[in-house]
DNA sequence: AAGTAACGCGCC
DNA sequence: AAAGGGCGCGTTACTT
């Protein structure tokens, strides 16, 4: 039985070509037509469960999504293959669409890619731009056959029976990523937009009838600093009004960051704080973001799989990734539904004890609470310490009270701390370095040189060490290697999660993966499935750790809540 | 008028 | 002496 099909949906209608294809990727039989390509993707889903081909999930995936009865189970997304394998091949700046690929391996010019689409294009199909970049006369079809059996082989040519089977496990739940990317674009975040208002309205004052107008509290707020700062007017969004204000009454600061403000003895401060505070949820989180990205009781981000080097995702529009921990009031299941909040407990330092292979950090890490457990034993309790340490050995912190941390961690755990100054050697040494899977680090960039011309060591005490940039850049493959391998990790719990939630099915409907983000995920379920969908995160989790770290004794403890509002869990 | 840099804050 | 990883996004200030 063919183990994989090809898809490709004719540019305009609802119709679509198939072929079938070996593992290898060679073409079995002749290529199929259809008018009507969801239904016949559904029945050879059911019939043959085949790992699906396409140039990129955003055309081969989302346009069938509203007409596919169940979510289909694999795919191969060449676009997010071409990208792992050329940077796993060093060729940072290359365009990674299908044209750019196939264009590559017939030796014709090959297409930059598009600028990312903006929130307008994404809403207009009809006349958005073909994405796939393809030269003229090249059909699309022929195009993801020529360039899958090429990743096949690039795949195949992977040095290293242990490389190759982790970079093809990468490549797996990358294009698994990018089916869960798709679906929970369509399916939305449960928003309530009288929850959000009720909000706004509590902590700004009633939304302005004129668009644009400062509301009451904000504008209030405004009046009591300029009183405060000898009654000048002054916009208090703009950072050299505020600093010339408060240097008026003899403040001098730095800049106008909270923390900064927060050691002033002034009472404008804290008016300031506040303000800043209130005008921020205003500006990004506020009535005009709702009105954009609230639609039917749903909130629908764009997730950018792989959109950070690490492989974590990023978003596109509305800010997914970032949203205030007090808007999670507005995040409410429908009626007779839950919201399944699970985050993976101090991932990080989990991954670096799984990493290094330091079974001193492992045993640390077997328990629940990792800091917890890390003071217990070398901080004489001091949870906060102990994390404080942990964090700066993953970030590569040096300043402050770190450095007696540092060296307590260095000598209880040798094995995980020369594992991330290994790392930080490496790149300051200009050297690549990858995560557990095989996710390349990009090597040593201009943004590095310039730093370094920019920030020529103004102390002239000369760089026995290296200049700042070479540090900043062990500071960056110190702590890659770490998010890198979180992120690993954090794919494979969403690939096990979503194939596993598809097999349950209860009468209320069907749990489904609505948010996720760098280690915590959130499945909206019918309420009766809850505490079954509670112990699937976990048993994905365990999956997840197995297949990314093999027998490793470290745990991932995944800390769980059912709520129905997102702000209540934990 | 439009594009870019710098700032500063939200999330992990 | 100081030295903290990764992003998105909205604002002002400045450049072209």
């Amino acid at each position: 039985m063919p183990a994989r099909i090809a898809l490709v949906p004719d540019a305009h209608g609802r119709g679509g070509r198939l072929h079938r294809l070996t593992e290898q990727g060679e073409p079995v039989g002749a290529p199929l037509r259809t008018a009507e390509l969801a239904a016949t993707v559904a029945e050879l889903e059911a019939a043959e469960h085949p790992r699906w081909v396409w140039a990129a999930a955003e055309s081969g995936y989302a346009p069938l999504l509203p007409a596919l009865p169940r979510r289909l189970g694999r795919c191969h997304d060449l676009r997010l293959v071409e990208a792992l394998l050329l940077a796993h091949e060093g060729r940072w700046g290359a365009p990674r669409s299908l044209g750019a690929a196939v264009a590559r391996l017939r030796g014709l010019p090959v297409p930059a890619d598009l600028p990312e689409a903006g929130p307008s294009e994404v809403q207009d199909t009809l006349f958005a731009p073909d994405r796939l970049q393809l030269p003229p006369g090249i059909d699309p079809l022929t195009a993801v056959l020529e360039v899958h059996a090429d990743q096949q082989r690039r795949l195949r040519a992977i040095e290293g029976d242990e490389a190759r089977s982790r970079f093809r496990l990468l490549v797996a739940a990358e294009s698994a990523g990018a089916l869960a990317a798709a679906e929970m674009a369509e399916d939305g975040l449960p928003w309530r937009t009288e929850l959000h208002d009720r909000l706004l309205t509590e902590l700004l004052g009633p939304r302005p009838h004129i668009p644009g107008t400062q509301p009451a509290r904000l504008a209030e707020l405004s009046v009591r600093l300029q009183q405060a700062l000898g009654g000048k007017p002054f916009n208090p969004d703009s950072h050299t009004q505020v600093l010339r204000a408060f240097a008026e009454q003899g403040v001098r600061l730095t800049s106008t960051r909270v923390w900064e403000l927060r050691e002033v003895d002034h009472p404008a401060a804290e008016l300031m704080i506040r303000y800043k505070e209130l005008s921020r949820i205003h500006a990004a989180h506020g009535w005009a973001w709702q009105d954009a990205w609230v639609r039917g009781g749903r909130f629908r981000p764009e997730y950018v799989v792989g959109g950070v080097v690490s492989g974590r995702w990023a978003s596109r529009g509305g800010g997914a990734l970032q949203i205030p921990r007090i808007l999670r009031r507005a995040v409410v299941a429908d009626p007779g539904w839950r919201l399944v909040v699970a985050d993976a407990a101090q991932l990080e330092p989990r991954v670096l004890a799984a990493l290094s292979g330091d079974t001193a950090l492992a045993r640390t890490a077997a328990g629940g609470d990792l800091y917890q457990a890390l003071a217990a034993t070398a901080f004489q309790g001091d949870r906060d310490k102990a994390k404080l340490g942990l964090l700066g050995a993953m970030y590569g912190q040096t300043s402050g009270d770190i450095a007696t941390l540092l060296a307590t961690l260095r000598q209880r755990y040798p094995t995980a701390m020369g594992y991330v100054e290994a790392a930080a050697r490496t790149g300051e040494e200009g050297g690549i370095v990858t995560s557990r899977l095989g996710r390349p680090c990009p090597p040593p960039s201009d943004a590095w040189l310039d730093q370094a011309d920019s920030a020529a060591e103004p102390g002239g005490e000369g760089g026995e060490q290296g200049g700042r940039s070479t540090r900043a850049r062990g500071r960056f493959t110190r702590n890659f290697v770490i998010q890198a391998s979180a992120a690993d990790w954090a794919l494979a719990l969403l690939a096990a999660l979503r194939r596993r939630l598809a097999e349950l099915q209860g009468p209320g409907g069907r749990p489904h993966l609505v948010f996720f983000q760098h280690d915590e995920v959130v499945v909206h379920s019918p309420a009766a499935m809850a505490e079954q969908v509670a112990a699937t995160v976990t048993a994905a989790a365990e999956e997840a750790s197995r297949l990314v770290f093999g027998a490793s004794p470290v745990q991932f403890p995944m800390s769980t809540a059912v709520v129905e509002c997102y702000a209540d869990a934990k």
